[in-house]
DNA sequence: CGAATCTCCTGGAGGC
DNA sequence: TGCCTCCAGGAGATTC
């Protein structure tokens, strides 16, 4: 489940492939969120590689004439291989380059993207409304606090909604909660100042200690080996139903919020 | 307008 | 072993 760490471990690993050129597109299964642009096959042969960038959990690669957008959904992934490596069953779409390399994108489930934005647009209405990146000054407690201070719902809800803040996803909403030691279903605009604060160092605390850990899996994340190489960070919540809290050692709790499910501390998590 | 719910899809886990 | 059901999840679309 690639969360913004993975996308942006992604995008590291494509680095390689800046100012080369294309070769030939492939699309093998074109239904994917939306249909992958027929036309990819006959524009992009022959453009060169000259930026790759990230906005959320877009990576941006930037042609001659335009930028391929591609998301990789809840599990997409995205491999580079010897154009010789045979295709397999969930093997959509590739871009195989001069050198015989091949970006290959595997998306069993197929949320993922492959978009294309002309130069002549000067933006894209799926990146028009995105909040800030959680990375990034403007994403700050000052900020969080007014975006909060009209909303009623949940702060779990509320961090994961890539209008108000990018890059959370489920899995570090919970995580970041944690650390700070906010119940998920607080409401929002009851978070005072000093707890905003206090979120916001652990929102970017948790993403940047698995963005560490992603760098160190890149070999791995882009093998040929059918490992897809995840993180294998230690949660100190998710997935941890009945286990002991690693602070309190009182049993974390699973509950659903906006359909998905959270995990907490009811002990050192407070409204 | 905000908030909640629905939707896409397939692989894996668990029950019988 | 096989079939059924349920669940996971990003985020736009839809509904209230």
């Amino acid at each position: 489940m690639p969360e913004l760490p993975e996308v942006e471990t992604t995008r590291r690993g494509l680095l390689p492939l800046l100012g080369k050129a294309v070769k030939s597109v492939t699309i093998r299964h074109a239904t994917l969120r939306w249909p992958i642009p027929k036309f990819l096959p006959e524009t992009l042969p022959s453009q060169t590689l000259r930026g790759l960038s990230r906005r959320a959990k877009y990576i941006l690669c930037e042609f001659d004439s335009g930028t391929l957008l591609l998301h990789l959904g809840m599990s997409g992934r995205i491999q580079l291989l010897d154009c010789n490596y045979p295709p397999e069953k969930h093997d959509h779409f590739d871009i195989e380059f001069a050198d015989n390399q091949v970006l290959r994108l595997r998306d069993p489930r197929r949320f993922g993207a492959v978009l294309w934005i002309d130069n002549k647009e000067n933006n894209h209405t799926l990146l028009n409304s995105l909040g800030p990146e959680p990375l990034e000054d403007g994403f700050n407690a000052k900020y969080l606090h007014k975006a909060l201070s009209n909303k009623t719902l949940a702060i779990k809800n509320a961090i994961m909604d890539g209008h108000l803040v990018v890059g959370v996803g489920n899995i570090y909403a919970s995580e970041s909660l944690f650390r700070a030691r906010i119940h998920p279903e607080t409401a929002a605009k009851q978070l005072t100042v000093k707890r905003c604060e206090k979120l916001v160092l652990e929102i970017k605390s948790t993403l940047h200690d698995a963005l560490a850990a992603g760098g160190s899996s890149l070999r791995d994340f882009f093998g040929t080996d059918g490992n897809p190489g995840y993180f294998q960070q230690e949660y100190f919540v998710y997935g941890r139903t009945d286990k002991p809290c690693k602070v309190c050692a009182k049993p974390i709790k699973c509950i659903r919020l906006g359909q998905r499910s959270t995990f907490f501390c009811e002990h050192c998590q407070k409204q």
